[in-house]
RNA sequence: UGGCUCGUAGCUCAGUGGUAGAGCACUACCUUGACACGGUAGGGGUCGCUGGUUCGAUCCCAGUCGAGCCAACCA
């Protein structure tokens, strides 16, 4: 305990009351610390092996050190705090632990652009171990910004344990569950076409593809059919050169056989080695196994081969077959034992194989090689299609299938162990629909791509042996002839590394697995003469895969690890389900034999007011501190024309900003902003971050404050009695108001229980609202100086402040530690944050004061309705009589009266049985069928108002009953309908008959 | 193309097999010693559309239209 949780936040004055307003800013800055210097945070390792304590633990989803704070952080921030937080004050040893991811491609090009942009140098001017040296600092400069965003929050992470991961720990876990997964046969390295990224110049796993629909146009041209005849020279315009040199090329006669090909992509025609066909198209199958003149490539072997794969309907039935440049082909390649003829460099510039196309962008090259098959007369025509690019995730640049030598993670185990973990119910995924979609990806899993071609990583724990180089380069030899490039380069005399470079990117995958060995030791340093690691660097996924227990100590056996793996729930965005939250569960079922967590609740996106998707580039991004902190219009302009919003876009968007935030953006605090978020995440919805909304809850936020400077005002300093020692003083409002208390926290607890983040909010705010301070603190006006009440008053409030913390840790703890008598009541809790979390009582729960009450409510909302509608003012002196000839309601009414009379505030009130009840001739009635309230309108009354609004009521109470008769009207409604439910429908047509009884009287006296 | 989610008041969203709810916005009145970021009362909905099951459907089923997400895919 520090002093400082005893020394209140600046600008406080009044000894003993509550400033005017909560200063959120103050209070989030000095709470927090407090907290943390406190050890809140931090969980009891101990009391956890010892069996004192249960854990609970969540493992936060690291967030990328090049991030700053968005609403998706801010979202999960709010829902596992608010978890993390209950279950603290439940006494749990409750670890949230915290992290940043290092983000391989994301920080890499950052550090680049940087590199760039103030050196004018790329990664390579300076080498792969300066250039990390750089990652290193601008991690150490940059990477905490997120950390501090997230502490904005409230968010109460452990932050002795935060973690990174690539720090030694994390690295340490890496290698060794790599190399253990490499001697269980589940690592190979394969020849494959890889989704290759040019822009970042790494290849890519499938998960980090993104499809995005685009016009595009079906382009076709022919083959023609070779030994048809003669062959004619033909020219056509150089791609080398624009000053109209032609080059030439030797076709067949324009009216030879011919075979048509229709493509998206003309350029890699210069790749071509088939064009397939369906077997049973009658079109084509006098041509299946004919040979093909290449307009480009005449000694190119290019056949007519059958397949069926190929849509007959499609295009014009006969599909070019380029089997390094496109995944359908690459396998078709593989049936037809077809050559591959990479045309690209990793820059997706063609290369030596596009002959006098070589050195053009893929696009320039496409442009080049349609100019030239139209010259040459081979173009057949073109269409419109709409077809889907693949798209990197990370840059944005079109995926270019690349034949690339990878290290893969065999996935079919793992999908499998997945599978059945869910299946078998050892991890709950919630909102349980997501289950299929997991069976679905599951079942359809690829082999895992873990290779990055990335320097910024946890590097491959792969070393090469040089002694065994020879060996292999013969062994290769024996196979495909001595005419290789390794045994060319042996003759040439090239030796080490620079032959095991050749080696590498030439020899069969299972030759260089032979001189490949996996080691968590650093073989290469130990001895630079035989070993050789490898370049590659693994997907950030492989370190985020092991984050349950890398982050516990894995693969030591450590306390942390015993004590808290698993843990309770994984809560993320569905987005990254498979990235991440499929890969940990393959990871800790196969390490450590059980599933990282029982749950996994997955939230929804957040997006903007109009239901957009929030993004900078789109410049509907709203910054959460823009929320806590509030911003005005112009600075949110301002800050708007710093994101990278396009040129042409940027008016509209600027001016839609206005529109929507005209007086820019009011500042809710972090409270504000997590109650909002956590109010809006209803399961199966998009979170619509709705900035009139979070007004809305600040409100509340208000109304809490001021409801507790009621409380400090009024009770002050006089003792308070604990809520047991006046157990029997208690008045039906005190009673109605406990009672009520309980059933609040029995939904508000069961609520977080069942991650109904949403009713959790609902029903505190509801109570605290119109149950606390619209009902029972008005109540306590006139009954302020009882014992009883001041218990009750603080019992409520304290219990609320406990109940509401999880959502909004500041503005409670702050109020929390004010409440008079907190010393005598917690005199071992220092905090708010680790008091205990409230249950119901149910010898609190009171049916009767319930019953009681809601009579006496419905008679104060006639009573003020009366009073309202015919125009008394509200403070003319009101005289009513209540009437019934209900004897339960009679005798309430007879204990009650001066609490209606308070509540509606009235000067007189009756009680009177219906029979014998006459009524003042002027005079406004209400009732409900049951209790009729007369209001005494003497001098007071706009007669015509009172007649009006008596015919509406007539009108509504005729039409409900219609509806009601409506129903009965059916025989079998009587006969097979529920008896209750009849009963209701008779007892309600009884009142409603009654009610228009009544109110028709009243209408009468007036004439 | 398949799977999933959503379609309820002007807006943002809850909800249930038995005559529809909240917040904001709206109308009227009220500056009452906690709070105008407030109080009181009120107006406002054929619960996307069409069928079916049922005594009864906003809720269950089928279809349909619309919005979105995910996965796949025809080159």
């Amino acid at each position: 305990m520090t002093d400082a949780a005893a020394t209140p936040p600046a600008g406080d004055a009044d000894e003993g009351a509550l400033p005017k307003a909560y200063d959120a800013r103050a209070a989030e800055a000095h709470w927090y610390r407090v907290w943390q210097d406190a050890g809140v945070f931090t969980p009891d390792v101990a009391a956890v092996q010892a069996g004192r304590q249960r854990p609970y633990v969540i493992m936060m989803p690291p967030p990328n050190v090049t991030g700053s704070l968005h609403m998706g952080h801010a979202l999960f921030v709010t829902l596992q705090d608010i978890l993390t937080r209950t279950h603290r004050m439940r006494g749990e040893a409750a670890l949230w632990l915290p992290g940043v991811d290092h983000a391989g491609i994301a920080t890499q090009t950052v550090v680049e652009r940087e590199l760039k942009r103030h050196e004018g140098k790329s990664r390579h001017d300076l080498g792969r171990e300066k250039f990390l040296e750089r990652v290193w600092e601008w991690k150490e400069k940059n990477g905490s910004r997120i950390v501090e965003q997230l502490k904005a929050m409230g968010a109460s992470a452990d932050w002795t344990r935060e973690r990174f991961t690539m720090d030694a720990q994390c690295n340490r876990a890496v290698k060794e569950a790599f190399v253990r997964m490499w001697r269980d046969g589940l690592i190979y390295r394969g020849e494959r076409l890889v989704n290759w990224d040019p822009a970042t110049g790494t290849g890519l796993s499938d998960e980090e593809v993104e499809h995005e629909e685009k016009d595009g146009e079906l382009w076709r041209f022919a083959y023609k059919v070779k030994g048809g005849g003669p062959l004619n020279a033909k020219s056509f315009p150089s791609p080398q050169h624009d000053d109209g040199r032609a080059a030439t090329v030797m076709l067949p006669a324009d009216d030879a056989l011919e075979i048509v090909v229709a493509t998206t992509r003309p350029e890699t025609m210069l790749g071509d080695v088939a064009v397939a066909v369906h077997p049973e198209d009658p079109r084509y199958t006098a041509l299946v196994g004919r040979e093909l003149v290449h307009p480009f490539f005449p000694e190119r072997k290019v056949v007519v081969i059958a397949d069926a794969a190929v849509d007959r309907e499609f295009g014009t039935g006969a599909v070019k077959i380029t089997p390094a440049h496109d995944p359908n082909d690459f396998e078709m390649g593989q049936r037809h034992g077809l050559p591959m003829i990479n045309i690209f460099t990793l820059h997706a510039a063609t290369n030596e194989n596009a002959g006098v196309f070589e050195g053009f962008d893929r696009f320039l090259a496409r442009k080049r090689v349609k100019a030239a098959l139209e010259e040459l007369g081979l173009f057949r025509g073109t269409s419109p299609i709409k077809h889907n690019v693949s798209v990197s995730q990370r840059s944005g640049a079109v995926i270019e299938p690349l034949l690339s030598r990878q290290f893969f993670v065999k996935t079919k185990r793992f999908a499998e162990q997945a599978l059945s973990i869910v299946e078998r119910g050892e991890t709950r995924i919630i909102p349980e629909w997501w289950k299929k979609t997991w069976d679905h990806f599951m079942h359809n899993i690829r082999d895992w791509n873990v290779s990055r071609q990335l320097w910024w990583g946890h590097r491959v724990p792969v070393f090469y042996d040089l002694t065994k180089i020879d060996e292999v380069i013969e062994a290769d030899a024996n196979r495909k002839g001595t005419n290789t490039a390794a045994v060319k380069a042996q003759a040439d005399g090239v030796r080490g590394r620079e032959l095991l470079r050749i080696a590498l990117s030439t020899l069969d995958d299972e030759l260089v697995m032979k001189l490949a060995v996996a080691s968590t030791d650093e073989l290469e340093q130990q001895d630079p003469e035989r070993w050789v690691q490898e370049e590659d660097v693994l997907d950030t996924w492989f370190s985020s895969g092991l984050w349950p227990f890398s982050t516990l100590g894995w693969p030591e056996s450590t306390h942390d690890l015993k004590a808290f793996y698993p843990g309770a729930v994984l809560e993320t965005g569905s987005d990254i389900l498979f990235f991440w939250v499929a890969r940990m569960v393959w990871m800790g079922a196969y390490f450590l034999g059980r599933s990282p967590f029982a749950d996994v609740f997955l939230h929804a996106m957040v997006r903007d007011g109009a239901g957009k998707k929030m993004s900078k580039s789109e410049g509907n991004a709203v910054d959460p501190l823009d929320v806590i902190h509030g911003i005005a219009l112009p600075e949110l302009l301002a800050k708007t024309k710093t994101y990278p919003v396009p040129e042409k876009k940027l008016a509209a968007v600027l001016k839609a900003i206005e529109k929507e935030f005209p007086e820019g953006i009011p500042a809710a605090g972090a409270d504000g902003l997590r109650f909002t978020l956590a109010a809006l995440s209803a399961h199966g919805r998009d979170v619509k971050l709705s900035i009139p909304r979070a007004a809305g809850y600040k409100a509340f936020l208000n109304k809490i404050w001021n409801a507790t400077r009621f409380v400090l005002m009024r009770v002050g300093d006089a003792p308070v009695p604990a809520l047991a020692e006046v157990r029997d003083q208690l008045s039906l409002g005190d009673r109605w108001i406990l009672s009520r208390l309980q059933r609040a926290t029995r939904a508000v607890s069961d609520a977080i229980d069942a991650y109904r983040f949403d009713e959790a909010a609902n029903a505190i705010y509801q109570f605290f609202w119109s149950e606390l301070c619209d009902v029972y603190v008005e109540i306590t006006k006139g009954a302020i100086d009882k014992p009883a009440t001041r218990a009750t008053l603080l019992h409520a409030l304290d219990t609320s402040m406990r109940l509401l913390h999880p959502l909004c840790p500041f503005q409670t703890e702050e109020i929390w530690q004010k409440l008079p008598g907190r010393d005598a009541r917690w005199p071992s809790t220092k905090f708010c944050a680790v008091a205990p979390w409230p249950t119901p009582d149910l010898a609190l729960v009171d049916e009767n004061a319930e019953r009681e009450m809601a009579v006496v409510l419905d008679a104060v909302t006639m009573a003020r309705n009366v009073r309202q509608e015919s125009g008394l003012g509200p403070r003319a002196p009101v005289k009513v009589d209540l009437v019934t000839q209900d004897q339960d309601v009679f005798a309430i009414l007879g204990r009650q009266s001066a609490l209606i009379a308070l509540l509606a505030a009235l000067s007189e009130v009756n009680r009177a049985t219906s029979a014998g009840y006459q009524a003042p001739r002027l005079s406004g009635t209400q009732s409900n069928g049951v209790l009729d309230v007369v209001v005494h309108l003497e001098g007071l009354i706009d007669v015509d108002k009172e007649k009006a609004r008596l015919q509406r009521e007539i009108e509504r109470a005729q039409k409900d009953k219609a509806g009601l008769e409506k129903r009965f009207a059916n025989e079998d409604f009587v006969k097979k309908a529920p008896p209750e439910v009849v009963a209701e429908g008779r007892a309600t047509m009884a009142a409603l008959d009654e009610k228009t009884a009544r109110l028709g009287a009243a209408l009468g006296r007036l004439g």
